[in-house]
DNA sequence: CGCCTTTGACCGGCGC
DNA sequence: GCGCCGGTCAAAGGCG
């Protein structure tokens, strides 16, 4: 999908008015960033509750123009609410420059179709086909599926406290990696979703859609080990073997493509990560993307930019223990020479991100 | 034993 | 109406 891999989601139905339709567009800047450092300045972390990151642009509700993103990212745990903070007050110079200009090329961009319906709302508070017999599989509308899209680095794909399983991969049309289904599954009933798929035009770079609604509080610790340490490298082909990525220890392990869409398996985290909320979120990544948010009205694309709520948004790099930093070394090590690589571990492969795909991006609403 | 990943099949939405 | 495509299910097998 490469450049073109606009993705379509559907803000949950979180907050939002049933009749409402909107765009949420997830500019992501980081590759455009030459200096992160200003941004991550601008960033405050505190800890006193389950929302341990802080996004400049995002919180104060008065000023916030693009609320209902905010309360979407805050949903899914993004952000902290802060005491008061105009869009414009927190972002670096690069970025206010940023915001007076043009939209970014479509390239940059990731934009999110928000088309709630009653029906929406119904299928989404229902709780997700899963409480549905087989025979009665309850298919929301593609188009009318609320999801939160972002575009996270490795690290960030670490970061995520929620504990996720993966359902489902499918190779999707037009893009070399496939897109990877989780669940929450740290509550049973729980209607959180994330997709993670690795961005054809930057194969560092994760798409991860969020979804549904975690019907429990943020977990302090994940909760299974099981079945979270895959050692064995399976030959199996995957349905969608076109991925070009290193063969990551998971990938190798169950699907390279797999592995393409996010780096390192959550479930591969929860042993390794205490998720201390206060660490994670006192460390940003390094290379933690920068995202221009813009609420945009479906109903309206001419006016695309009209909010111009590209606030930016930093997604911190959560915990990250020392062997899944090492095993990401020899990834890309792995990665940029030969074809064949494995972790010292293959639990830790950064490439093994079934769960942590779902570790992306900090779990859905 | 419980939870995980993998993966083919199934199903429904959507475009033509 | 048909076929493509994406999302989900569920069986099988693995790991701690």
């Amino acid at each position: 999908m490469a450049d073109g891999w606009d993705l379509h989601a559907v803000v949950s139905g979180c907050t939002t008015p049933a009749s409402s339709s909107a765009t949420v567009t997830v500019n992501c800047q980081t590759n455009n960033v030459e200096d992160p450092l200003p941004d991550l300045a601008s960033l405050t972390f505190a800890n006193d509750d389950n929302t341990p990151f802080y996004y400049p642009g995002f919180g104060d509700n008065s000023d916030f123009e693009c609320e209902g993103l905010e309360e979407i990212y805050r949903s899914f745990n993004f952000l902290k609410p802060r005491p008061n903070n105009p869009c414009t007050s927190s972002i670096s110079p690069t970025q206010q420059e940023a915001q007076s200009l043009p939209p970014p090329p479509p390239q940059t961009m990731v934009q999110v179709q928000q088309l709630i319906t009653p029906q929406t709302i119904k299928n989404s508070r229902a709780g997700s086909s899963l409480a549905l017999p087989a025979t009665v599989r309850s298919r929301r509308r593609k188009n009318q599926q609320t999801k939160l899209v972002r575009q996270m680095s490795h690290e960030e794909l670490l970061g995520d406290s929620w504990a996720w399983r993966k359902y489902g991969q499918k190779p999707i049309k037009g893009s070399p990696y496939p897109r990877n289904y989780y669940r929450c599954s740290t509550s049973k009933g729980c209607g959180a979703r994330k997709q993670v798929e690795k961005s054809p035009s930057d194969p560092d770079i994760y798409v991860v859609s969020y979804s549904g609604e975690h019907t429990h509080p943020r977990p302090t610790h994940r909760n299974s080990l099981a079945g979270t340490t895959r050692a064995k490298f399976s030959s199996r082909p995957t349905a969608a073997g076109a991925s070009s990525e290193p063969p990551s220890s998971a990938g190798t392990v169950a699907n390279p493509p797999c592995s393409s869409s996010s780096p390192v398996s959550a479930s591969s985290l929860s042993p390794s990560t205490p998720l201390i909320e206060g660490e994670s979120s006192a460390a940003p990544p390094e290379n933690s993307l920068t995202d221009a948010i813009e609420i945009l009205d479906d109903d309206e694309d001419d006016e695309m930019w009209e909010t111009e709520c590209d606030e930016v948004v930093l997604i911190p790099n959560t915990v990250m223990s020392e062997d899944i930093l090492k095993g990401f070394e020899e990834v890309r090590r792995a990665s940029s020479g030969s074809t064949r690589f494995q972790t010292r571990d293959n639990s830790l492969s950064p490439w093994n991100f079934s769960a942590a795909a779902a570790g992306g991006g900090g779990g859905g609403c």
